[in-house]
DNA sequence: ACAATTTTATTTATTGATAAATAAATGAAG
DNA sequence: CTTCATTTATTTATCAATAAATAAAATTGT
């Protein structure tokens, strides 16, 4: 964020854009809510005021983040052959503009917490059930299974930044 | 483990499977040593004995996990165009085997325990370079990205087993 | 003066880790 | 054999640190 929009940011929204950094890359058990306050530059319990619990935090940061890649692959429009392209074009495009909320989304399915838990079967869920309609409505035979390579290959990408391993993406040439 | 080999079984062994097992389901964050400890039947500060730390403890079940889908992996033997499908039901099986250890494996990299993000990536490098070499080794065209591609069918498996969304599988029936 | 924002002070629970004590097994000497 | 000594296996007790959450006070803006 530009300086301009961090003071346009609520403070809602900056603990939720500085939870969503934290939680992408140090996980829900390592991210504490002191960082988070921190990184914002607000005290710690103040982060209460808006989420009754860490829980509910990270849940939010997740929905956002989830609302957002919705968004994304409903805005695209393509005929049948190039869908697939073009929504992997629409992934990319949002890993480079909320890298952090998007690791969190691809990443969220290893946290145990229960609730946790929950809220991502269902948001997976409903990720595979928004592209397999889109791939089924533009014709594409065997819908299921092309979603299901498709969030495949978001997962391999998801683990070649985590890991720095670029070898390890789809996109990455392969040579010899 | 049959109550035989559970006798005969070392301690360590068994802190290692009941490790397995804890951290493949709740994490290395969420599992405690006192859990691995009661798991086994052994008082908490036991676990010490063995291992010098809870991430020492991690680390080694780690080690034996990706030794093993190194042996299943190396130990498949098939034609060029037999080899993905081949591999593919080699994982199959060691997943049915060696569930907690499987799951561990594939879930690790989102352990933002920094000595265990660096022990993961270097896992996953290793697995990625051995299933690239059997490709290329046996003559498939551009190794690197089968290689890829066979990950990330681990990783959705993984996912869909997690996440108890069978839909999600490869290998789930694509009707209607 | 009122309402919204933000802080200080504090509590409670959890958990990894250490140290010292005890019990069990093993083996050698009488 | 069986007693004693020595090692190995395991427990009890405890510490120190961390972190989520609550409540009440204080500050700020209108």
């Amino acid at each position: 964020m530009s300086p301009k929009e961090e003071i346009a940011a609520s403070r809602k929204d900056q603990i939720m854009n500085s939870a969503a950094a934290l939680f992408a890359s140090q996980g829900f058990y390592k991210t504490t809510t002191a960082h988070v306050a921190e990184a914002v530059g607000v005290t710690q319990p103040y982060v209460f005021h808006f989420f009754k619990s860490k829980e509910q935090l990270y849940l939010a940061v997740l929905e956002r983040a989830y609302e957002r890649l919705h968004r994304a692959f409903s805005a695209v429009d393509a005929p049948p052959e190039e869908l697939a392209h073009k929504m992997g074009l629409a992934f990319n495009t949002l890993l480079e503009s909320y890298r952090n909320e998007i690791l969190l989304l691809m990443q969220c399915f290893t946290t145990p917490e229960p609730a946790i838990r929950e809220y991502s079967r269902r948001t997976h869920s409903r990720i595979y059930n928004t592209v397999k309609t889109r791939f089924k409505t533009a014709g594409v035979p065997k819908p299921g299974t092309e979603a299901s390579i498709f969030i495949s290959c978001g997962l391999i990408i998801t683990l070649s930044e985590i890991l720095e391993l670029p070898e390890l993406s789809p996109w990455h040439e392969d040579l010899d």
